[in-house]
DNA sequence: CTGTTAGCGCTTTCAA
DNA sequence: TTGAAAGCGCTAACAG
């Protein structure tokens, strides 16, 4: 498909012409400076809705080395819980007036890497990253090389400096599991554990914590598996030998809709059987809540 | 917090000068033209890579006026369906050395215009719409206005001209309604019908036109409500009246997750009692499969 | 308050 | 095969 052209963009010079002023002074008034006369200023507006004038940031950044853009690099987009994110920083730009380049790293240093490059070429103001797994101190030097302002969200590469905006993760599955604790719970397993980035690792540890704490038995973790699942036979594994399980905290909300119908299959029921915790509050996590 | 500045950030000039040529040929070498001798391309790589050299691309953009990037704009970037839309965009344009600016209407057509209009001043090469709720042939005024070329996903603005990528979904659920009543299902029920978008009507047109084909009892459609929702009274009091529902066409993946448990609720045992289809294929709306 | 002038870093004729 | 020079559309001194 041919790119219908843009023939001669009108630019602010034409603007400028057509209202009888400099380019100089047009381009205050695109700025809203003060330095203009009202009725110059309303010439030169009245000339941009006549040309149908188009601002070129572009041409703008090249004079002023800022973009108004920023690069948002997830390490994994399909997950739902980013989708979440990019809403929430898609409105706090759409107030600010920046605009987000997307790149999804799949969890691929590599692919991370390339990204990185390129929003850089594009000359984007800061980076919001959350790193993907792999992820090392070479990012952290990469973005320095680069000279990138950057933030890294929910996963934090050990050593790095800067800012990290994130969950507390740890803090809140202890009180999860002082939650079950009050509701009579003692036998609470971990469902979808992991130690591929410092989250994961966050929420392991605060389980640990929190079992320690309060003295409850110290049942083997279940591993995550796949895309949104985990080992079920090693929790069937629990189900069937020693202490059985009456509650599980989950790594994400994913994984406990994936729970949720494994306890279907083996008729437990859930809030009177057996407690489930999730992690994200997806909106789609709402909806199993029961009567 | 301040933008650590590209202090005089290296150019191409500087390259030039580093290696000993003109800028001319270092530009040459930066897109692989076979016009510059070897031995000439080996000293003017070394020098960008001593110097640390980053391709502007604000730069050749200005004076090519393209600049690689395209522009999302989605309806609803919360929906995790438009996750797995953007993950494959941004897999795409990782191949071809595009990339993309995200913008989410949430459903807001003047929020919609707004974001436009700011894409255009960063002269992205084209659009990939999905337009908002309430979008009408001005939107595709507005983009032709703006010599902006475009795509429509998943939704199409009645009368529009121009390429649209979308999914026959009137065919899909005549096909699932041809599935069903294989499966001796009589009774189906069609939840979360909305009538605000060509997708959504198309999905009821579809549904109607298999209920007559198979001379199926027709019965209300059940109305959407809220993000993932649905009247759950009405479809309690098709339940509780008349003739029985046996299975159901969901609008989505996620109302077919909120199905589940409705039906859970009623003590329906799914696939015995009562079938659910849904539209999307979610990753997560593969976990509640049925031993 | 408005105009002149000099670039930002790149690509692209056109000559050599 | 390489270099010189013009210019994309904008902003930022600096003069007037």
């Amino acid at each position: 498909m041919k790119k219908s052209v843009h023939p001669a963009a009108v630019s602010l010079l034409a603007v400028a012409k057509e209202a009888g002023v400099s380019r100089a002074t047009a381009s205050l008034v695109l700025r809203d400076s003060p330095l203009v006369a009202e009725p110059t200023r309303e010439r030169v507006r009245a000339a941009m809705a006549r040309l149908g004038y188009i601002y070129n940031r572009g041409a703008a950044n090249l004079r002023q080395n800022r973009t108004g853009t920023i690069g948002l690099v997830l390490s994994n987009i399909a997950n739902p819980f980013f989708s979440s994110l990019t809403a929430g920083v898609d409105e706090a730009n759409d107030a600010s007036g920046a605009i987000c380049f997307i790149a999804n790293s799949a969890e691929s240093p590599e692919k991370q890497s390339r990204q990185i490059r390129r929003l850089r070429e594009h000359n984007v103001d800061g980076l919001i990253i959350c790193p993907a797994i792999g992820s090392d101190h070479t990012l952290i030097d990469e973005l320095r090389l680069l000279a990138l302002p950057y933030v890294q969200v929910l996963r934090e590469i050990p050593g790095s400096e800067g800012d990290v905006v994130s969950v507390d993760y740890g803090l809140g599955i202890e009180q999860a599991v002082a939650y079950l604790v009050a509701m009579n719970r003692r036998n609470i397993v971990f469902v979808g554990a992991m130690e591929t980035h410092s989250a994961a690792q966050a929420r392991v540890e605060g389980f640990r914590r929190a079992i320690r704490h309060f003295g409850l038995a110290e049942m083997p973790l279940v591993e995550a598996m796949g895309g949104n699942g985990y080992n079920e036979s090693a929790l069937d594994a629990l189900f069937d030998s020693g202490p059985r399980p009456d509650a599980a905290i989950c790594y994400n909300d994913l994984i406990a809709l994936t729970l949720f119908h494994h306890l279907g299959r083996r008729a437990l029921k859930i809030g009177t059987d057996f407690a489930v915790v999730g992690m994200d509050d997806l909106p789609q996590a709402k909806a199993p809540t029961l009567p």
